[in-house]
DNA sequence: TTGAAAGCGTTACCAC
DNA sequence: GTGGTAACGCTTTCAA
């Protein structure tokens, strides 16, 4: 409707996309208001304060905060070659695949330990059959990448040996086979440790049967926990019965669907879910079924952040150090390019049951 | 241990960080091996098949191949002047920035939607009163920036006005003043609806006082929930009663203490909660003085994505399209990055009510 | 203490 | 259809 007031000047139409973008104020703009060589700007910009005498700075700080100037961090990244960047793929199934509170923390404490150290974090989630084709792996911007993976273990491997064939060096979360490639390092949870402390802790009820609540979708840490759980039975208790219900998703109503299925026809005296919020789903489908937790049915979960609080009863979990693990991702990569080498090869976070009024 | 077989030239000690990086791959070295020239292999890389004879182009994929070749994405971008890279600030107290179910929807859906339009995303949380320190502000590396805000109303005007000056297209999220500023788009959900809602539905239980329960730290969301709250009691029911428990985080245990201690004081027919976790958190402290919920007391919340399923009785909540939210805030950037304009200037979306057993 | 020149890897432009 | 050349904005190097 009415015409902004002030009208600038257009630039004469840009080929492309380009257009309408305003040209940037480069470091020349900066050199020739100050009456100084690009040079000694890109001294100032870069703190190189020893070389600058005190009064040609001031000149050119002037001039910086009089035009606005910001470096152009592509002209940079190209000339030192390096990116100061690091690059998170997430596969998942779940278009919301930050919503899962292990992966929030893990990527909030990476961002902020890269954000600390002045590099900068590009994300991008993708699901498992698209993994290569993820544009973040398609060209060369950052110095490392992160992945958590997820689906089975042959896929994992397949996705794995194509990160590695990118040449560049890659932390994979979860991952518990040991690597010695020079370019890789895992960093994860005892989620083995986790299930055999779940498998202890339940066998104080002394169960006979066992139902372990997964999503058909492999995620790698699922499988320790039910490999530690069924472990410590296995061991100490073979003659308890563990059963499997495999959801097709981890959506809480088909959770609450399959355990209630599975509850019609049979009633284990544990319930196992592989994540809290299984857990609370699985819950809901005993209370439908009139049993009483933990006195008719005990339930754990994994992971637990925040779910295991809001339950009733609350729930028995394992509490996870996510978002540390996220940090230290963040301190391995840093380390890893400015020595040339990873401090670490394969890292275990521990974790610790927390035990609620659910078992 | 066993030494790999292979063993690799090392390159001659490169200066400073980037030792140890092996020199990268780039369209010469392609256009060597294919025997053809960077401008050819440009085209082939761009997809300008038309201009490239099919022969000619099958001998500089397999190059491609052969050497493991991928793009440099900032010397694209130098050249081209456009970084097809969007950036995400957040300013929150909370270190786990992308632990909120809102924020880590909202990211997830502006995520998926830039990745399939090939651009790249750059996050980083940064705490309030750090805001103009962000990396991500500091030098260019985006063409846009998506923000969102937290901290009281003079604040957050200051970081937008801050945002402003960076002379590129921003989209700030949940704020709630129109722009008309060429360069600055909102999107946010009808927060001041979803307090009314809320009123609407509390009237029928006719509650004379209302406790509503915040965090200190403003988010413009809450202020609108508030207002919305508050002003259809005051047209409709004004004498009714609405007083503030304002807690110093929204931290489980800080709301459950808070809200304890008011009720120790008093006791509301109504708990308004900012967020259905703080919603969580006051369920137990009503749990803990023995009031039944929602026959003694009732309790709201916002923001409903997971938690109200969990609780006992399950929450009412408002419904937010976040996903959403961040997804079409990615086709306004883009679409405002290929035409000059934001299509849109300040959108609001609907939010629903969801009623649930606990009021 | 300052600056001139070269070059990072890519693409626009234009000649062949 | 193909390729030579220049330029994007910055930093390294070295000379003044």
């Amino acid at each position: 409707m009415a015409s902004q007031g002030k009208q600038k000047s257009q630039p004469e139409a840009a080929p492309g996309a380009g257009m309408n973008r305003p040209k940037r104020t480069t470091m020349h703009d900066v050199a020739r208001l100050a009456g100084v060589s690009v040079m000694t700007v890109s001294n100032v910009v870069r703190r190189q304060n020893q070389t600058v005498k005190l009064e040609t700075r001031r000149k050119v700080e002037d001039a910086i905060a009089r035009l606005n100037y910001r470096p152009n961090i592509s002209a940079r990244r190209l000339r030192v070659a390096e990116e100061y960047s690091i690059g998170v793929v997430v596969t998942d199934s779940d278009p919301a695949f930050l919503n899962d509170p292990f992966i929030s923390r893990l990527v909030s404490g990476l961002s902020n330990y890269l954000s600390n150290q002045d590099y900068t974090l590009d994300i991008q989630g993708v699901p498992p059959e698209r993994f290569e084709s993820a544009t973040i792996l398609k060209k060369v911007g950052n110095d490392a990448l992160c992945a958590i993976l997820c689906g089975p273990k042959a896929l994992r491997r397949q996705h794995l040996e194509y990160l590695q064939s990118l040449g560049q060096p890659v932390v994979v979360f979860q991952e518990t086979s040991k690597t010695t490639a020079r370019n890789v390092a895992t960093v994860a949870q005892d989620d083995l440790g986790a299930g055999r402390l779940v498998a202890e802790h339940l066998r104080r009820s002394q169960p006979r049967a066992i139902l372990f609540v997964r999503p058909t979708l492999d995620w790698p840490a699922v499988e320790q926990r039910e490999k530690g759980l069924r472990a410590v039975f296995e061991a100490e208790d073979p003659g308890v019965e563990i059963f499997n219900s495999l959801v097709p998703s981890e959506g809480y109503e088909d959770v609450r669907a399959a355990v209630a299925a599975q509850l019609a026809q049979r009633t284990p005296d544990a319930i196992v879910a592989a994540t809290d919020s299984m857990a609370a789903a699985a819950m809901e489908a005993c209370e439908a079924e009139g049993l009483k937790v933990p006195d008719d049915i005990t339930i754990t979960g994994f992971n637990g952040f925040d779910v295991w609080r809001y339950t009733r009863p609350t729930l028995t979990t394992v509490l996870s150090p996510a978002y540390e693990m996220g940090q230290y991702a963040g301190e391995l990569l840093v380390s890893r390019l400015r020595t040339g080498e990873f401090p670490k090869r394969n890292t275990i976070f521990p974790v610790a049951l927390q035990v609620g009024g659910s078992s």
